[in-house]
RNA sequence: GCGCCUAUAGCUCAAUUGGAUAGAGCAACGGACUUCUAAUCCGUAGGUUGCAGGUUCGACUCCUGCUAGGCGUGCCA
């Protein structure tokens, strides 16, 4: 298809340009031709609105201008065009000639696990940090979501050229992971019988803490009485750390995301860098000092505040590891990092981009991107409340565990990871768990498999009947006259381009519409059509080619995904 | 108060970044299994794209002002 394009681009072009050097057209420069989405098969098979755009400045008609630049095409001279119309307001409407269909079928043939590959980010390197959830408790829902997305990201960008990486950053420091310690300090207590002890205000609350406090008590005793507070505090922070980020990892395996790196605020802050980070912003005037702190003028950058970086007790606030952070990242020689951050993150978009911007980084070299919150809806549509500080929330382990029970493990994972993609990035995303597990069959998630396991049941038959395909060049691919093929062979066309756009937006759940259009036009043809006709076996060598192609994308399209294409279901 | 996000069919969401008649899935209604898997298909119905202006050949998309909801908002990350 890009190739393709690439040609009808090179006709266009020369065409407007015949135009101009006829007279025929008075423009002063020829600017890029567009090509519009062709709804219908009337539409032919690309389509520009190049025409209507030409209009002001050539004072012309948006239809005359077709008409003109169509004038200076030779058909003859290009046998990959079939027929070009000038409609609606002026498109121009090209359809091409069959071999084009049959050369989409022998690509996807040569290619196989490589369709919908490019080398458009060859040389540059990507990293993607995302879920980087506090340990301090279970992952949940959100991180989920942020998971799927990161995960799927990087393969996508992977797929289109680029070397890119998955990344979790522990925030294994500062105030957080210290009221994780005092919270497991006073379930442990508690645990040895002592009363009248309370989490404290910003503490956690959740259940897990009480059972890993009485795990600590059961196997080791009341030897941690012994150390003073402090001491101890600072011990069941760092088995917590610990403990709790080996639960996260094991929920993200299960889950089907596995991080490259996983790097350590603890590190970040003992590396030296936040001393530089703070020297370089003084050096560069970014800095003052009030009311015993020291502040970051937030405010040069356009900001209408200006932000603590080195509290009044001499800890830095996590603006001074981040920003050191962020510039270890750009001294790894990342061409692009791309954030993704929780919904509670969102003033924090702004900071960090100004912090990067202070520190001499390129505009774009940093992305940020918020990974919307996560609804939980119940069986009378109603949204229940997710805080981790007061402990009730629904972990991913939970959600997993609750949609297994139903679908199995495996098509747990499937349900779970589609549900995650298939809203764009900054939507609300409403989890209806009574739908996904009470009408699981009627998910959208096995409508696509369902296609992939009866692609693969044709050929499944067709052994049986001695119907076996036949290598692509001894098949007539001229068989394949229907409509239904023609508008099925030009989806699988486009799965290159719907991967580069999707990697591009950064938006994951462009492929996921892409495989349930896709579906939704094999489905028809399967109902309509036989593929398996041992009247015809021209006619049957052919559609096979055509099923396996449709098969190999969908198994491309869902392995990007994570979501597993079954044989058979 | 200020900043960011969101508002599209009864519900949940798309719309190739300004293009042709705004599309899917649920839910509703009516049909199709002696034929490669009915987790499927065919059909019907459903819209002033929150409101009011503006920009232009053309607006769900961009600009301004409203309205409603969510998140955030100087020593948490």
């Amino acid at each position: 298809m890009d190739t393709i394009k690439a040609e009808v681009h090179d006709i266009l072009k020369k065409a407007i340009h015949a135009a101009v050097a006829a007279g025929d057209l008075s423009i002063a420069e020829v600017p890029d031709i567009p090509f519009s989405p062709t709804k219908t098969p009337e539409h032919g098979d690309v389509a520009t609105p190049i025409a209507l755009g030409l209009a002001k400045q050539a004072r012309m008609a948006p239809r005359k201008i077709a008409e003109i630049i169509v004038a200076h095409i030779n058909l003859d001279a290009h046998p990959t065009i079939r027929q070009i119309d000038i409609a609606g307001a002026g498109f121009i409407n090209i359809h091409l000639a069959d071999n084009w269909l049959h050369d989409t079928l022998q690509t996807i043939t040569e290619m196989q696990s490589a369709y919908g590959t490019c080398d458009k980010g060859a040389g540059k390197h990507v990293q993607i940090e995302f879920v980087s959830a506090n340990p301090t408790g279970p992952l949940n829902i959100v991180s989920g979501r942020a998971a799927a997305v990161g995960d799927t990201l990087v393969n996508l960008l992977n797929t289109i050229g680029y070397k890119a990486i998955r990344e979790f950053y522990v925030n294994d420091a500062g105030g957080q992971v210290q009221r994780l310690g005092e919270s497991i300090d006073i379930r442990y207590r508690q645990a040895l019988g002592e009363e009248g002890l309370e989490i404290p205000e910003g503490g956690y609350q959740g259940e897990y803490l009480r059972e890993f406090g009485q795990t600590i008590a059961d196997t080791e005793g009341n030897v941690y009485l012994q150390l003073g507070t402090k001491e101890r505090v600072a011990t069941f922070r760092d088995k917590g750390i610990a403990h709790i980020l080996e639960q996260q990892k094991k929920s993200l395996e299960r889950f089907g995301v596995n991080f490259d790196v996983w790097s350590s605020e603890k590190a970040i802050r003992e590396s030296g860098k936040p001393e530089e980070i703070v020297r370089v912003f003084r050096e560069n005037g970014c800095l003052y000092e009030a009311e015993g702190a020291t502040w970051f003028r937030m405010t040069d950058f356009g900001d209408d505040k200006d932000c603590v970086v080195i509290k009044s007790d001499g800890e830095y606030t996590y603006f001074v590891p981040d920003a050191a952070y962020h510039r270890d990242k750009f001294d790894r020689g990342f061409t692009t990092v791309v954030d993704l951050l929780g919904p509670d993150h969102q003033g924090h978009i702004t900071h960090l981009k100004n912090l990067v911007k202070a520190l001499g980084m390129p505009d774009d070299w940093l992305e940020v991107f918020i990974i919307q919150q996560v609804n939980l809806v119940d069986a009378e549509g109603k949204r229940s409340d997710m805080s981790k500080r007061r402990g009730q929330f629904l972990t991913l382990d939970d959600l997993i565990d609750e949609l297994a029970e139903t679908v199995g493990e495996q098509f747990a994972v499937d349900v779970a990871r589609y549900f995650f993609l298939m809203r764009s990035n900054n939507t609300h995303l409403d989890f209806n768990m009574e739908l996904a597990v009470t009408h699981a069959s009627e998910n959208p998630v096995f409508y696509i498999q369902y296609a992939h396991a009866r692609c693969c049941s044709i050929f499944e038959q067709g052994d049986e009947q001695g119907l076996a395909p036949k290598p692509i060049e001894e098949v007539s691919l001229k068989r394949l006259t229907e409509p239904m093929e023609h508008e099925l062979i030009r989806k699988l066309a486009e799965f290159p381009s719907a991967v580069l756009l999707s990697a591009e937006a950064r938006e994951a759940h462009r492929v996921v519409h892409y495989l349930h259009e896709l579906a939704g036009i094999f489905h028809p043809y399967y109902n309509q059509h036989r593929v398996l006709d041992p009247a015809d076996i021209e006619k049957t060598y052919a559609r096979l080619i055509l099923i396996q192609s449709v098969q190999r994308v969908l198994k491309n399209g869902l392995t990007l995904l994570g979501i597993s294409a079954p044989t058979s279901m």
